[in-house]
DNA sequence: TTGTGACTATTAGTCCGTT
DNA sequence: CAACGGACTAATAGTCACA
């Protein structure tokens, strides 16, 4: 899976590990404090999210950071 | 180096690999078409980019995004 | 060559309801 | 429970003159 967009990447992983975790995406948006409404768009790759704030969805699912980069 | 902020983390990382590869910010700037101030900004810490800024500048570099995200 | 402050334009992020 | 849309406000993207 070459040269994949950041953004799909992100939002791949994000969803995995939230899912993995059995977490719903309002648990996230209250862990968080980000709208759920926000974290589906970033989750269906419709939002370009500042690294401040995949910093808090990454510590809401208790992975570090580099996670969510992380190519699949 | 324990829980760094995602931020320090970004702007040590983008300024080790730039000048790794000898680089100025503004060889950066030119490539990545984002200007030279605002990628100082991102270095020393001060700005908060999007995760697509953050992928120009990877590209620009020459390395994966997650690069930019490992801890250090 | 890199950093700062100040600024405007654009987008991130909220909040409402609805599917 | 998750996604979509619109309307809105807060924050970032991007520029500049200068140190």
């Amino acid at each position: 899976m070459p040269r994949m967009s950041v953004q799909s990447r992100v939002s791949r992983n994000i969803q995995r590990i939230r899912r993995e975790k059995d977490l719903s995406q309002e648990e996230v948006a209250h862990r968080t404090d980000i709208h759920q409404t926000y974290l589906s768009g970033v989750e269906t790759g419709k939002r370009n999210p500042s690294i401040l704030v995949v910093e808090r969805i990454a510590k809401a699912l208790g992975v570090d950071v580099s996670e969510i980069f992380k190519p699949n």
